[in-house]
RNA sequence: GGCCCGUUGGUGAAAUGGUUAACACGUUGCCCUCUCAAGGCAAUAUUUAUGGGUUCGAACCCCAUACGGGUCACCA
């Protein structure tokens, strides 16, 4: 019997060819140097922290080559899977303004002419290049149950060999064709393995666009090509899919170092050019326990992207700091070219990291506090408002009824040559701006303050000299006149050079004024709090205060 | 355990054989100041995991050791 002929016995509804698929899917016509790179996740619902960096520079790679980036679902997987889970890929994609050129859409929608795009739907290639390997010898149907691979493995534990089906080991791979038809039409169960031509001791290299040059041996595995599902195995689909839709250049994590002779192994076989690999470092955190580990689904909630998005921490923001870690010139490169933004800069695989970088919240937050600044207030306002929508309704519905006063909140020393930098997301800032809004400003809001002050003084102050139509430096002089008036030292420096002659200095009265009006002992430019809070309000504070 | 990769301060890291090991975040101190934030100015690795070697000269090249990470599925 021969290798076709057994091809044809146990894929017999293949109508196609792998020159079909050739002539299908022919060769892109990009310009030189353009590269083709794609982001192919499984459907689970969201994206990955450590997938949302290579998809950024994958994104930005094509743009800048002028070539395509495209989204691929792996689906292979059923265990992966979760109802609906591209929508939530796309959603975190749009969120962070990655645009795909071709791909997936939507759970629905797909463009391109390489698609589809689903691995799933694509059962019928992997079986044509399935058959196409059987036909030609490498690649044949293995019959082995779970419980004999479970035995191989405790065998080759036990004696200290290498973990795998190979070699002696591989009980299918010399079964003759027609013991091999007469298992199938029996009906016994199978899978297709690889004949792998590969030897151990024969190394391969692998020239990495960030790790360089790795020597690994050959693979000698049988490893599983289709499984009993009917479905492809990651690295035969990833061989297939990356040759048919044309891609130049597959960056991943390093995760994958180890299978890629495998997977260049599969190229040759198939007659396919490699693409070019980029493995990046992956992102890890360091654990309860002091460990370094990578960036966890299950236990780390800032592996998912939308916890930034919750946190109300701006996508440029993420974007930038994602950047500082792919490319360790890029801070600098910023700095020295204040006026162009992300978008400008040239990724470079030269000045990637090999080795993988801890996660620094602090440095993403001072990041987007720096960016935050940087805003219009106009612009604060708009994006905490649309952050609020989502995750705070209550202050969503006070900032829509507010638009003028809050913008004026955000305007707080913003307008000076270096802007006052006190939000690092979204989310702070209801807490460090609630006692702006009257609507907040209850009874309750004096709760914390457990030694009654004596605020005859401001009072006066309202009473006598406050005028909310002052500049800040009467506003200023009036506060100094209030303090002399009732033995305070105008000046601090006076102050501390001949304390005992007063009962306390103009700060003091500053500070006095701030807590019994905001309840705070720290914020932003007093004379631009109460010109906003207006008299009205300040008196209503101060008679809340007194009724306490 | 086999195979790969990595190791520069609390973090991201620069420096790819040549003066005091950049820069940014963090931390600490001082200045400015009505409080903060910001800003300004300092300090923060007696030395590049450790040990050996090559060299006039090593973070950089070589070897060994230690430690960390990844991977070894009909997961991706």
């Amino acid at each position: 019997m021969t290798n076709q002929e057994l091809a044809d016995l146990i894929f017999p509804n293949t109508n196609k060819t792998i020159d079909d698929y050739e002539k299908i899917y022919p060769k892109r016509n990009l310009t030189a140097g353009a590269k083709v790179v794609r982001m192919a996740p499984s459907p689970t619902g969201f994206v990955h922290m450590g997938s949302l960096l290579p998809a950024l520079l994958n994104r930005k790679l094509a743009t800048d080559t002028k070539g395509i980036f495209y989204v691929r679902i792996e689906d292979t997987d059923g265990k992966r899977s979760v109802l609906n889970g591209i929508t939530g890929i796309i959603k975190d994609l749009n969120d962070f303004d990655i645009k795909t050129d071709e791909g997936i859409l939507n759970e629905e929608q797909e463009i391109g002419q390489y698609g589809p795009y689903i691995q799933s739907k694509r059962k019928e290639i992997y079986e044509t290049y399935a058959k196409y390997l059987i036909s030609i010898g490498y690649a044949y149907p293995c019959f082995c149950t779970e419980e004999k691979i479970t035995t191989i493995r405790k065998q080759q534990e036990k004696n200290k060999e290498r973990i795998g089906y190979y070699g002696k080991y591989a009980k299918c791979r010399d079964l003759t064709n027609e013991q091999r038809a007469k298992k199938i039409i029996n009906g016994e169960k199978y899978i297709i393995r690889l004949k792998s031509p590969g030897d151990f001791n024969k190394k391969i290299i692998l020239n990495d666009l960030v790790c360089g040059k790795i020597e690994m041996p050959e693979n000698d595995l049988d490893i599983v090509l289709i499984k009993s599902d009917g479905l492809p195995i990651y690295h035969f689909a990833h061989v297939i899919d990356d040759h048919l839709m044309r891609t130049t250049l597959v960056m991943r994590g390093q995760e994958w170092i180890s299978s890629t002779p495998i997977h260049m192994q599969l190229f040759k076989i198939l007659g396919f050019n490699i693409p070019q690999y980029a493995h990046n470092g992956l992102i890890a955190k360091i654990d309860e326990n002091g460990c370094k580990r990578k960036l966890s689904k299950r236990k780390d909630p800032e592996a998912a992207v939308s916890y930034y998005k919750e946190l109300g921490i701006p996508v440029y923001a993420v974007k930038l700091y994602l950047m500082t870690i792919a490319n360790s010139n890029f801070e600098m490169w910023l700095d020295n070219n204040k006026d162009k933004t992300y978008d400008d800069y040239k990724f470079d695989f030269k000045k990637m990291s090999s080795s993988g970088s801890i996660f620094d919240l602090d440095k993403l937050l001072n990041i987007s506090k720096n960016y935050i600044s940087r805003l219009k207030a106009s612009d604060v306002y708009s994006k905490t408002l649309n952050w609020a929508k989502q995750f705070d309704f209550e202050f969503y519905q006070l900032l829509t009824t507010t638009k003028e006063y809050s913008t004026a909140i955000y305007n707080i020393e913003r307008q000076q040559k270096k802007p006052r930098k006190d939000f690092s997301c979204y989310k702070e800032i209801k807490n460090q701006t609630w006692y702006m809004y009257k609507e907040l400003f209850t009874k309750k809001a004096y709760q914390n303050i457990n030694t009654k002050q004596n605020i005859d003084i401001i009072y006066d102050y309202i009473n006598n000299y406050y005028n909310d139509f002052d500049t800040k430096e009467i506003w200023y002089n009036k506060l100094k006149k209030l303090a002399k008036n009732n033995n305070y030292a105008e000046e601090v420096k006076e102050y501390k050079e001949n304390y005992e002659q007063y009962k306390g200095h103009v700060g003091d009265i500053c500070e006095l004024i701030r807590l019994i009006i905001t309840t705070q002992a720290k914020t932003p430019d007093l004379y631009e709090i109460l010109k906003l809070l207006g008299k009205e309000e300040i008196k209503r504070r101060l008679d809340l205060y007194s009724t306490i």
